[in-house]
DNA sequence: AAATGTGAAGACCTTCACAGCA
DNA sequence: TGCTGTGAAGGTCTTCACATTT
């Protein structure tokens, strides 16, 4: 009944990219990403994941499991090669493309955000901004002309822009996720204070500095180091 | 042979802020904060597990789960009293207290965090500012004038600073954390692209937009919303 | 009747431990 | 020998489902 290449036929790597990964997992990537072309740049091209762990403060098993979703990259009684894994996971994650953004909201955090360096070495380009404001729009920042809300959707369309940065006050943000997901945006970073709501082939990132500090504060009781005296 | 008052006793407020409570879980109390604040602005005295879990897309049963570490804050039957239930969360997460921070780093990103308007209606001041390049230091931003690195330790004692965002380069940062930890501070928010060894009693949150994008990128496969053809 | 608080069950994630290979 | 890749075990978090209370 069972055909011959069944079993490699459905453990090839093509098939363990549709498998269901956890999400958390490919969270961990892009760190083993970091940190592999920080080894690189130190002159080991070859790492284990006993070593990498040390780096990530992760375990050996996790990063091991971890790469394990994805193919088999090491190599046993060596460890990994760090040039061959880099490229591999950077293929997985897809960072050889370059990716168009487009920024809504050029407030102060917007206008930082486009500005900001970071970005574009790792491959992306903040190339259109927009703005409901009649004030902002047709003013240029950073090289870009801000846009009116309504060329939203052209714009998307001809640029190839694949993902948003939300940077709006958060009573606009649902509304703007809104407008940019009906666009066929599938990823979306945003800097807003709430938790918009978004078709499930959607992706969001909340970046929300308030709330980290808030539950940081969670753990600052006086003099309590997490050890009591019964 | 129990006693009237042994059960009530091992489980009183107190005896529960001691216990474990996991991390995800107050990592959802600022949220539950948010959004029982804006209820509350709506009109609404009363709200139920439900009705909040919907607001922020969540389950009734984790929100109240998650308050259970805590106390029995609602009324079988009603719901949670909202203007009740908040200020409890608040004591919880002592959103009561005023918390002074400390920017180390003033290049575009310090700056764009030292004027942020954000943080202090939420009770976080940002008071003192410091970098290690002499040229920044005088300078005045946002009515702060920048400090030196060596008067970290002094600055932060007297001005009783319990909170350090750092904001400086990759290369920079692990001793800068190092450096903000061995002044007694606990709670570190971390905008540069490591991620910090830290004694186990200091919490950090990391904010990493690339990182964040760089995970997202992994799902923007093309024309695949995650069904197979077979 | 309606909604909480919570043991128990289930799902998910991490770690262990070892077979297998270089 | 040394280290990977991985089933199995262990641990943590989420969800269920219902007794309980208003």
């Amino acid at each position: 009944m069972r055909r011959v290449y069944s079993s490699d036929f459905l453990c090839n790597e093509v098939t363990k990219l549709l498998m269901d990964v956890p999400e958390v997992v490919v969270n961990r990537l892009p760190q083993y990403v970091r940190a592999l072309r920080q080894i690189l740049e130190d002159g080991s091209e070859i790492v284990s994941s006993q070593l990498l762990g040390q780096t990530l403060q992760m375990t050996p098993a996790q990063i091991r499991k971890d790469l394990s979703y994805f193919g088999r990259f090491g190599k046993q009684g060596r460890g990994y090669n760090v040039r061959y894994l880099v490229t591999e996971l950077q293929d997985i994650l897809q960072l050889d493309h370059e990716w168009n953004i487009a920024v809504v909201g050029v407030g102060r955090l917007g206008r930082a955000i486009i500005s900001y360096p970071g970005f574009s070495p790792e491959g992306f380009k903040v190339i259109a901004a927009f703005d409901s404001d009649s004030r902002q729009v047709g003013q240029s920042i950073g090289g870009l002309i801000v846009q009116p809300m309504d060329e939203l959707a052209d714009t998307v369309r001809q640029k190839g822009i694949q993902i948003g940065i939300v940077a709006v006050p958060a009573a606009q943000a649902s509304d703007v996720v809104e407008r940019i997901t009906s666009c066929g945006i599938r990823a979306i970073l945003n800097y807003a204070p709430v938790n918009p709501l978004v078709p499930p082939e959607v992706k969001v990132r909340n970046i929300d500095p308030v709330l980290s500090l808030q539950s940081m504060t969670y753990y600052l009781r006086s003099g309590d180091t997490g050890s009591t005296s019964n």
